[in-house]
DNA sequence: ATGGTCGGCTTCCGA
């Protein structure tokens, strides 16, 4: 089973380099973040006359996560628990093959600190409560999306440039490491232990020509899927392409 | 060198 995720900045805009990545990427369940359209608006049919089950969680112009696959999913959630008054669309769960998926864009944070970085840490106290859950049932899980952390300083092409952001901070980080103690596995890492893995350049100082990336998008594994992980990789060559998103797409494949 | 660049129900905000 392949499973990939990738944030792909507007699913409007990413429409033609999206679709084109569907068709070659083999995954049987595709998890995307920021898709920046509202449910209604969204563009339905390109993906499902392709074959692909939709499963989408949007709002107007920010945020939003969906979870395709070429089978249904079963036991959709939407929204992370722990906070009825939060609106923003940034977490989506589904079952495929007896998998638990979950698909999230962790707040950005910044500016740190203040109420942006306020909202994060809450938020990853909520996922920790929710990771803790997923653990507590024994079901093989992955959670996986954009989690805005840079785990380490081998994340990031230049670690003082990034030492005051709240993708960065030692709280942000310390909150990601709670998550792995649980007993989650960092696939990417797992299967790449060294040099640089990063998912994400920004479209700003020539940061992808010069290659300063930093890696926020990851896969975390319970013991039960973690038992199952075959290869995790990073398709880099996506943000090369015109019209690429900020990410590009990071999958991994497990055993049946 | 306090710039630069995307996307969105755009004329600012979020990233």
């Amino acid at each position: 089973m392949k499973i990939a995720s990738f944030n792909i900045n507007g699913v409007k805009a990413r429409l033609p380099r999206l679709l084109e990545w569907l068709d070659i990427c083999e995954a049987d369940v595709v998890c995307l973040q920021e898709l920046k359209s509202m449910d209604d608006s969204f563009p339905r049919l390109e993906f499902e006359g392709r074959g692909w089950h939709l499963e989408t969680h949007g709002q107007k112009g920010f945020n939003g996560v969906a979870l395709f696959s070429r089978e249904p999913l079963q036991d959709v959630r939407r929204g992370l628990p722990g906070d009825d008054s939060d609106e923003q669309a940034r977490y989506i769960e589904g079952t495929h093959k007896g998998v638990r998926i979950a698909c999230l864009y962790l707040p950005n944070g910044n500016p740190a600190p203040g109420p942006k970085y306020d909202y994060k840490l809450a938020w990853m106290e909520r996922l920790r409560k929710r990771a803790a859950e997923l653990l507590d049932s024994e079901q093989p899980t992955v959670i996986t999306g954009d989690f805005n952390v840079i785990p380490m300083e081998k994340d990031c092409y230049d670690p003082a440039a990034w030492l005051n952001d709240a993708l960065f901070l030692p709280q942000t980080r310390a909150a990601f490491q709670t998550l792995l103690y649980q007993g989650w596995t960092d696939a990417i890492r797992q299967i790449h232990p060294q040099g640089d893995c990063f998912t994400f350049w920004d479209y700003q100082r020539g940061s992808w020509e010069k290659d300063h990336g930093i890696r926020i998008d990851h896969f975390l594994l319970s013991p039960q899927a973690a038992d199952r992980l075959q290869d995790a990789g990073i398709d880099r060559a996506q943000r090369g392409k015109e019209k690429a998103s900020d990410h590009v797409p990071v999958w991994v494949t497990l055993s049946d």
